[in-house]
DNA sequence: TTGCAAACTTAACACTGTTAATTATATTTG
DNA sequence: CAAATATAATTAACAGTGTTAAGTTTGCAA
């Protein structure tokens, strides 16, 4: 059935048009313009074709979110693949993670401060793409801790405490509250941020 | 001119019954329910009447916002009435922070994670509330200092880095991010990360 | 050619924030 | 006291949102 198989074709199309078209919407006119009319819109569509392809707006969403994690994922490969040293390779990751994030306040908040696609049904592999991240920092620390880096802690724990600390920098940075600190001082507080934090691990 | 202050008296006392309305749907069905019309149902008012209190709904949020610095100041202020030991106060205030977000998701979310409250006008008084709390924390960095903690480092990167960190804890918590994490785990995750952020800058 | 099913659109609903025009209510003035 | 005026609140409307149900067009199969 040659012919089902151009259709099944043609709908992963108009599927992959939609998410396109709101990700260049994303990308250009920040989170508030992906509307589902403002998409339509764009692709000249009714605003009810979405629905055909996607069960609600949050579905959509979560389609940017996955997104998203496979263009960090994408980064983090980039960013090690010439790195062999376990230290090293922890700190460039760090430091990837936290690019990203100022680079693509959209998509990081859509991928780790907003609520909405998380209310998707999380089943299956739609959260996969976030574990592929999570999992990658996971593996550097315990690569370090192997390499005698942390001494009596536990690669879970100690991975979580790092997270924690880059996803507050970031997202405190692009949710614009740092304006007790001087406009030409953010950026090299940023920096000598990351590197107290890295100095505090790095200590045995 | 009593009849004029009187006046006052009574604009100043529905601007009031306004944000404590807001306030009460806030706390009870969460931010979404925090609409200019739910709340003039509950107030029994037009929802027009509200612009002649408030510019917009950002400058209502705000007020949120506000209320928000000033029970959290309060909780800081009571957690370290009784204590003197500066690396005690230290770690009581990191606790206090961490509670206050997980107990007020909604407060927390609007404080440190929400776009909208800020871009109002932020200019004269309008942020104070936010600073005081701010500069609760850098004090507090600073008795440490003074006493011996942190050598060599100066308080107001130090002071950053802490809230990097707790407020990336509670962010990723309240925002539903811990999911690679089972259920039952995650409150000794969080309280063990803690104790593993403190014991790395306790290291001198 | 008719029947059917998939793809898409139109119309509508129930919301949202916000503005302009209007009415009702007080207070000040002649 | 009565008329003019300022203040307070309302109604109606606009433009936008996500979403559902009903209707229409389209292309394939019997």
């Amino acid at each position: 059935m040659a012919i089902s198989d151009r259709k099944e074709r043609e709908k992963e199309e108009r599927r992959r048009l939609i998410i396109d078209t709101a990700t260049k919407l994303f990308r250009e006119h920040g989170f508030e313009k992906v509307s589902l009319r403002n998409i339509a819109d764009q692709i000249e569509y009714s605003p009810t074709m979405i629905y055909l392809y996607f069960k609600d707006k949050n579905e959509l969403l979560h389609a940017l979110h996955t997104e998203g994690f496979r263009m960090l994922k994408q980064r983090f490969d980039a960013a090690l693949a010439s790195l062999s040293d376990p230290w090293e390779r922890f700190k460039v990751l760090g430091e990837t993670y936290v690019r990203f994030g100022l680079e693509n306040p959209e998509y990081y908040e859509l991928m780790f401060m907003s609520g909405e696609p998380m209310q998707t049904e999380m089943t299956e592999d739609a959260w996969n793409e976030g574990l592929l991240s999570h999992a990658c920092l996971e593996s550097e620390v315990k690569n370090c801790i192997a390499s005698g880096y942390f001494p009596g802690h536990e690669f879970r724990i100690l991975s979580f405490t790092v997270w924690c600390f880059v996803h507050g920098m970031v997202s405190l940075a692009i949710k614009d509250r740092l304006k007790m600190y001087e406009e030409e001082e953010r950026e090299s507080l940023l920096q000598r941020t990351m590197e107290i934090m890295m100095s505090f691990l790095e200590k045995k």
